[in-house]
DNA sequence: ATGCCTGCAGCG
DNA sequence: GCTGCAGGCATG
């Protein structure tokens, strides 16, 4: 009789599976979690494989040590789904596997789940007698006299001791206890009915619902209140009449309670999923364990919720596909909207990605015709209009600090109209750093080779890469001079100014550091939206997805920093950006302005936001990315390395480097340290790999990669990044 | 990743 | 010769 022999996948950055003697399982176990031996401890495992065969000496081999669960925690489909992005992405298979898993389902011990408890009078229990004296216990009594089933919250209030009464009549066998798996929605909503769409979202549904059961991507490209949330919704509408579940993937800034509530709204009878990083560990279990079952039939969720079993899944909806936090940026390095893609491709059912500044990548796709375009041109609601954009040269305008005259008077008619206004700044390379001006001293992070950020309320110089801080100095460390002074304009000094500016207007500055407390930036929302803001300034955060009805002029302190990135995505980046921060202006009844203000008022970029042309200037971007051989004209991967210097993370790329083979179809470019090459005090370099040819790379990587592998890496930690969004 | 084994510097 | 830490290596 052959030994039945496991091949489990376990959580190692080793790129293997390793095998264990396992008598009582059947084919039908794999996607098992399974506890295993592993050296000195016990690991958690998921069967991939049942068989009688091993690579490694059958009388060596140790047996599972205990099989979790009632049945296989991943179907057949995501394993698949993970086997392809262990394959594509280079990252170890049990390494890829686990990280699909809530961390509640990692651990090598079976899950238990929070319930609700309830309780109800037994037989005898209703002829019990409670002393007269004990009013606590006589009051819990009365509450459960009824016989009925009674939850723990409703008894809660009859006596301060419940629980410990009841612990005792259970023990008595007065009471019985019921637990039940708590549901996902319990929150009563009111009902919201879906409003007649316009043709062209009408005629969006129609394409998109034309292509159930079979694999079609397509895109929705349209401007911001466009109305493409009401098209997910009627989509998610005619799948769940089918008995499909959907996948609805947002940004991590989108998945808000708003947003669920929006969805809930319109499906008060459906269990919804929602999955994110930030949610703790029992309700991500409860949550994907719902999803999983089939009983949740909409999961709303962020990049990592591209992994969750979904027996019934007809249909992924991916909102604001271009945007950036779609990319898994440690461990398995994917991009959860091709992910997504491949995982429509599997299972043969239309994926829609929806946008209003697709991607280059995926507009590429669009006008290739593998992915089919749909578009929303109208705004829905039909009194707004796009706002009008205006450009400020710089180069005429004498700014002070960071405000020109244009911007100031723009502001001034706003607050004489009791209207709200956003100044915007682009974060990126553009904040406040310490200079001293008698011998050019500023004040770098000792850990990071980047600019130490000032922040005044404080008197803190902080690094915004690795969190360091220390106190702004008095004078100048390198030569005493008493005159340094912050330069730049960051979202403090700007407040400062306005405020001085305009002493009777409310402003309200909102960053990470204003917004860090847990329930802050909803409450500001409430604030802006109640009318009791005059001025909002703000980063990134401002320009997505949030309606304020009164807000009608954004201002652009400077966007042109984008213009110099070395980073060939700048310019796509900034446009998206400024188109996403324009639809904050005049969404309502009133028609709104935005003002940018730059030193190249004839930039292809900026005409190109005056005339809202995405595919005007997407035209163009892709033209250049064509001449220049930038993706997506080419497939590129990018192999990592970090150690303590430079050098050592620069050697060790070199061998790498040396280690592949010739392929004329390859590209392999010099080490190079990276753009921020210290950081946290780890120096980092990066090696640059590309190939027209998405498959001819895949073919180099596979072959490159197990050699690196093989090569000794003390100190020094690497990983490859495949179709890497920043390099 | 983690823990164990081996090898050589430092000590007396 | 013994202890200690670094680097190499196996873990099934």
């Amino acid at each position: 009789m052959l030994p039945v022999i496991a091949q489990v996948a376990l959580d190692l950055p080793v790129p293997r599976l390793f095998d264990y003697l396992a008598p009582t399982l059947t084919a039908a176990d794999v996607g098992r979690r399974v506890c295993v031996p592993f050296g000195r401890k016990e690991l958690l495992g998921i069967v991939l494989a049942v068989g009688h065969k091993s690579d490694h000496p059958v009388a060596r081999l140790k047996p599972i040590s205990q099989v979790l669960d009632d049945a296989p925690i991943l179907p057949a489909e995501v394993l698949k789904l993970l086997q392809f992005c262990s394959d594509y992405y280079h990252h170890p298979l049990g390494a890829t596997v686990l990280s699909a898993l809530p961390t509640a389902l990692r651990k090598p011990q079976p899950y238990t789940l929070k319930t609700t408890s309830a309780w109800q009078l037994t037989e005898s229990g209703q002829r019990a007698e409670i002393p007269a004296r004990a009013h606590g216990q006589r009051a819990l009594f009365t509450l459960l006299a009824d016989g009925a089933v009674h939850p723990a919250a409703s008894l809660a209030a009859a006596s301060a001791s419940y629980r410990s009464t009841l612990k005792h009549w259970l023990e008595l066998g007065w009471v019985s206890l019921l637990s039940t798996i708590a549901p996902l929605n319990n929150n009563a909503v009111v009902a919201d009915i879906a409003p007649v769409l316009n043709p062209e979202q009408a005629s969006a549904v129609e394409k998109i619902s034309a292509a159930t059961g079979q694999f079609q991507p397509f895109l929705l490209h349209g401007v911001t209140g466009s109305g493409k949330t009401e098209v997910y919704l009627h989509l998610v509408q005619a799948a769940l009449a089918q008995g499909g579940q959907v996948l609805v993937l947002v940004p991590e800034i989108n998945l808000t309670p708003q947003l669920t509530g929006v969805f809930r709204a319109r499906f008060p009878d459906v269990e919804i999923a929602t999955l994110n990083s930030g949610m703790n560990d029992g309700d991500r279990l409860q949550h994907w364990l719902a999803a999983s079952a089939g009983r949740a039939r909409i999961v709303l969720g962020t990049r990592l919720a591209v992994f969750t079993p979904l027996p019934q899944l007809a249909l992924i909806i991916i909102d604001e596909e271009h945007d950036s936090s779609f990319y898994q940026q440690d461990g398995l390095r994917y991009a959860a909207r091709d992910v997504a893609i491949i995982r429509a491709q599997q299972r043969n059912i239309p994926i829609m990605l929806g946008s209003a500044t697709p991607a280059l990548e995926t507009w590429h796709n669009a006008q290739t015709g593998r992915y089919q375009r749909l578009s929303l041109t109208q705004r829905a609601i039909s009194a707004a209009t796009l706002p009008s954009i205006r450009l400020v040269d710089l180069r005429t305008q004498k700014c002070d600090a960071g405000i020109s005259p244009a911007l100031s008077a723009a502001i001034q008619q706003r607050l004489d109209l009791q209207q709200q206004s956003l100044i915007f700044i682009n974060r990126r390379g553009y904040a406040p750093t310490l200079v001293c001006r008698a011998c050019g001293w500023n004040a770098g992070c000792p850990r990071c080779s980047v600019r130490l950020v000032v922040h005044l309320r404080d008197k803190q110089l902080r690094c915004h890469h690795c969190g360091y801080a220390q106190r702004v100095p008095h004078a100048c460390p390198d030569c005493g001079n008493v005159d340094i002074s912050p330069t730049g304009v960051g979202t403090q000094r700007l407040e400062e100014k306005l405020q001085q500016q305009f002493p009777t207007a409310r402003v309200l500055r909102i960053d990470r550091d204003s917004t860090r407390r847990k329930d802050s930036w909803a409450t500001m929302q409430q604030q802006i939206r109640a009318g009791e803001v005059d001025i909002l300034i703000g980063t990134q955060l401002l320009a997505k997805g949030h309606d304020f009805p009164n807000l009608t002029l954004v201002g652009v302190i400077d966007a042109d920093s984008a213009l110099y990135s070395p980073d060939f995505r700048a310019s796509e980046r900034l446009f998206s950006q400024l188109m996403q921060v324009s639809g904050r202006a005049g969404r309502a009844q009133h028609t709104g302005e935005v003002l940018i203000q730059t030193e190249f008022i004839d930039h292809p970029l900026y005409r190109a936001l005056q005339k809202h042309d995405y595919i005007g200037y997407a035209k163009t971007l892709l033209n250049e990315r064509r001449s220049a051989s930038f993706p997506p004209y080419i497939h590129q991967a990018v192999l990592r390395a970090e150690a303590e210097y430079v050098q050592d993370a620069l050697a060790f790329l070199s061998e790498a480097k040396a280690q592949a083979s010739d392929n004329e179809h390859i590209s392999l470019f010099d080490p190079t340290p990276a753009a921020l090459t210290r950081k946290a005090n780890v120096e980092r370099a990066l090696l640059l790999v590309q190939s027209p040819n998405r498959r001819v790379l895949q073919g180099f990587l596979q072959e490159w990669i197990s050699r690196v592998y093989k090569m000794k890496a003390n100190k020094l930690r690497w990983h490859l990044d495949v179709d890497p969004w920043e390099i």
